[in-house]
DNA sequence: ACCTGAACACCGTTCAAGT
DNA sequence: ACCTGAACACCGTTCAAGT
């Protein structure tokens, strides 16, 4: 309710932003452009912000916590647990091809995240959130019973490896080589084979 | 043989780039500095390379190709084709940990191997590379018989996730998540008991 | 409190010359 | 063939003012 109408020149320097973030990729987020676009002048949004850098990390802050939101979304939502979390890695995957730029602030930029703060807190809730619908799938017998967060950070990790090289296009000439969407399926059923063999 | 002794200033500038890569990433690989480290003027680069971008894919494809000798050099040094296999990612992990921005240049950065060129060639033959290893514990019944390229990238992407997450520093707060090593380690165990579980 | 304009140091890149 | 110096357009950031 709070930002329903009439945002801040804060929040619209994060939309704008992330606007350009998407045409054209980080170095296109400068600050005269997104001064530009919102109407002010260039250094207006040292007003806002410390620096270039913390605007950026605002970017990837509200981002994760959309994330966060669309697991949260995914779970319970199918009678299979194992379907919540197929659907959710998905919509995780189609996240990275829709938004490169914004997945790579969020998942591979150095500069975010590593300094604590804000978007490190809304990365972790947003990985919690993945973590308990892994949780459930895992009290199905789907997934081995492997320590919940070693478990999903395993698939996580896996996710984002498979999205990254997409988005970096390094899976591009390279024929034989499964989609990411595909590679998880894959993923996800010697997983369920290996839960299902346990003694 | 070639550039045994006497390299010439193309050679010179990629490895000037390469070590301000190391100190201070890819923001302090400016054409200034590596100019003023091999001692030629700022512009002198442009006679060498057409522009940044493609001395910073030199960079990753002399890199690559080290990666490259590094998988052979594992394949069939242990007696147990699995070992191998762990080795080489441990190797790979260890690149990773020691040079992240080189890493990330290989690997996550959009403007390398994404043009094509020599870097995607380097980067497909690593691959290979790193498939027949794969290749060998699928023959000793160690993974599952999942077609091989399918599976290396599978287990690639599984690799790459964990070392750029490692590298974004995206693992450190979260607590209870095991390292890439033992993730990995993780992900072998069970593709292995997948791969034993077939009637 | 919020914004502007000028200024500074820095970049990648281009170009006209130099040997 | 290879290099240099000046110049251009661009950037993040700072600062002194303005309301």
């Amino acid at each position: 309710m709070k930002d329903a109408a009439a945002p801040n020149t804060a929040q619209k320097l994060v939309v704008a932003a992330a606007a350009l973030l998407d045409a054209g990729g980080t170095s296109a987020v400068t600050l005269r452009a997104v001064g530009h676009a919102v109407g002010v002048s260039h250094n207006a949004p040292y007003k806002h912000f410390p620096d270039r850098a913390a605007l950026l990390a605002a970017v990837a802050t509200a981002d994760f916590t959309t994330l966060q939101a669309t697991f949260a979304e995914n779970r319970s939502s199918a009678t299979r647990s194992l379907t919540n979390l197929r659907r959710a890695l998905d919509a995780f995957i189609a996240y990275g091809n829709e938004y490169p730029a914004r997945y790579q602030l969020l998942f591979s930029n150095p500069d975010i995240a590593a300094h604590g703060g804000d978007p490190a807190t809304a990365a972790f809730e947003t990985f919690l959130e993945f973590a308990a619908i892994v949780a459930e799938c895992q009290a199905a017998g789907d997934l081995p019973a492997t320590p919940n967060l070693e478990l999903t950070g395993l698939i996580f990790a896996t996710a984002h490896g498979l999205i990254d090289l997409e988005v970096g296009g390094r899976m591009k000439r390279e024929k034989r080589l499964a989609s990411p969407s595909e590679s998880i399926k894959l993923l996800l059923s010697l997983l369920q084979r290996s839960a299902a063999s346990r003694s």
